[in-house]
DNA sequence: CTGTTAGCGCTTTCAC
DNA sequence: GTGAAAGCGCTAACAG
């Protein structure tokens, strides 16, 4: 169906349906022949072709969201901000669709045509210059600043810890050679926050991946740091691996250790003892973040927001 | 940068930029001339416009998954799925992009003209119809038989709890109107299980979503039915709720009752007592998919596969 | 072996 | 108020 078969059915020539359609305010035309071209598109089912369109208008619509893998699928504060972009950017006419940036598809799939591309990676990664190359169009971080985001919420659970009155504290996190850069930041934001109350060192812990290896790497931990008092968890998975392996070891929680994560993800109401955790609040980010999209869509420069840096306590029995 | 720009700069014809780029067989470009025209390419760093190239082709090679929210994204079922298929998908030439299929973004994204559009919803559902009525390709189901599929997991856990020599099954689901057939199907099937074992009739059990609501649902219904011997759940997550419902009331897992998920998440391993549960093998699915759906965007007709029905148990403590 | 040319469907300027 | 025509960038049939 084209245009084509919309005028010919309507008996009027292509450029009517279009004044009709796009309702072009330099020609009006006489309700009847209004009526006979969106009847006509009715009855035809027409709908416009977009590659014709995008050729004609020479960009797209569409933003595109790369994700190195689905890894941020399942975290849930990823995902709530996707979706909260993707309605920020639908009411700004724009549409955000996701793909996975994987090493296996290295086709930029050119059908796409976005308007702009937003990485997972942050600037300087190579899955973003990668993007950069790939795409003729501006590429932003989905997530910017994120390293200033995750400190944030580390700071904000050492805080929540200091203001329960612990005065030992620990990182913990997975022992992932990946994560390490993003741990040793997070840690040094809970080291800072123990230096300006004036606390001893903050000592890390490296946890294993199965329950034993989790167990075995908390016992040992505790035994090498018999003083430390509450724990900072990288995310609440891990807060919850950490609470498994206490029970495990026999080792009460909070009274022996407090423990805390990040993220408030659901579960975290059903654990023994229910998680205290800390969450961000994105919505003001969003909007702006999509606001900004926009501008760079149309061309115009500047910087964009930042994600927010001011989290949540959500106390519950682990603290 | 066009093919234009690339013709100038090499000092061809933009026909013969074409035969260099796309290796045209009925056209043997001498080597000086090809060198030419990729140094070219490679100096104004040109790649092709895809919605021309669409245009010209009539079609795209993107496949659009549409998705109710991103409660499918959660789920770890599902995101391995679809970065499976994404894979698959890639070496069949064609890009999977996933969408949210909001109630706000009530345009249906023109600019994207997938070749086929997966559905999370099932043919039937409104979704589907809105899908099948806003693109004017075909669409598929994205999991496709999904009823058979959960089904056959509620008949594994089932078995399992049979095969365990448990008696008096029920099944648990979270109280919320939309799942409310989905659990009818297959509480349906635990019960055929029983039936055919010449096991009395499964009990439904409804779990509120606070914790201090599970701990009173589930009270109250071991109390009404206190022969139970065991709770097939909807999922891991409800099960998870059980097990800390259970040990709020002082239950002991597995003696006074076992429970059984399904999914397999990460987290299983360590709740307390760790859950048993039972997992899809989607492997093989997934290549025949991407083959259908390649077929489909050939324009062959025929049947695609449907997700399987064998399920693995996890057997840990938790039965 | 290389170049010319027509046309995909949509939009818009210009002429009637 | 309506229509004719050109052109976006890419591709492919056809001519040279």
């Amino acid at each position: 169906m084209t245009d084509r078969d919309v005028a010919v059915e309507a008996g009027v020539s292509r450029a009517t349906v279009y004044y009709v359609l796009n309702e072009d305010a330099n020609h009006r035309i006489p309700d009847p022949t209004r009526q006979r071209v969106l009847d006509a598109v009715d009855k035809l089912r027409y709908v416009p072709f977009g590659p014709a369109r995008m050729l004609r208008r020479g960009q797209s619509s569409v933003v595109l969201l790369l994700t190195h893998g689905l890894e941020h699928a399942t975290d849930r504060v990823a995902t709530d901000l996707v979706t909260a972009l993707g309605a920020a950017l639908e009411s700004r006419g724009l549409h955000l669709v996701w793909q996975i940036d994987g090493e296996v598809g290295r086709d930029p799939s050119i059908d796409l045509a976005p308007v702009v591309v937003l990485s997972s990676a942050a600037p300087g990664e190579p899955d973003f210059a990668r993007a950069t190359a790939d795409y003729p169009v501006p590429v932003l971080p989905a997530f910017p600043d994120l390293d200033r985001f995750t400190a944030a919420a580390a700071a904000a659970q050492a805080e929540l810890a200091v203001g329960a009155g612990r005065t030992r504290l620990a990182y913990a996190a997975l022992d992932e050679p990946a994560l390490e850069r993003s741990v040793a930041l997070r840690r040094e934001k809970v080291s800072g926050v123990a230096a300006a109350g004036r606390l001893p060192a903050v000592q890390t812990l490296l946890l294993g991946s199965t329950r034993d290896e989790a167990r075995a790497s908390l016992g040992a931990f505790l035994d090498q740091h018999p003083d430390v008092d509450v724990i900072c968890a990288f995310n609440d998975e891990v807060a919850f691996r950490i609470l498994a392996a206490a029970r495990d070891l026999g080792i009460e929680v909070p009274s022996r250790v407090g423990v805390i994560g990040v993220d408030d993800l659901p579960f975290g109401a059903f654990t023994t003892p229910a998680l205290t955790t800390v969450e961000p609040d994105l919505s003001s980010f969003v909007d702006a973040f999509a606001d900004h999209i926009r501008r760079v869509c149309d061309g115009e420069e500047g910087e964009g927001p930042q994600l927010p840096t001011s989290f949540r306590a959500v106390r519950r029995g682990s603290l």
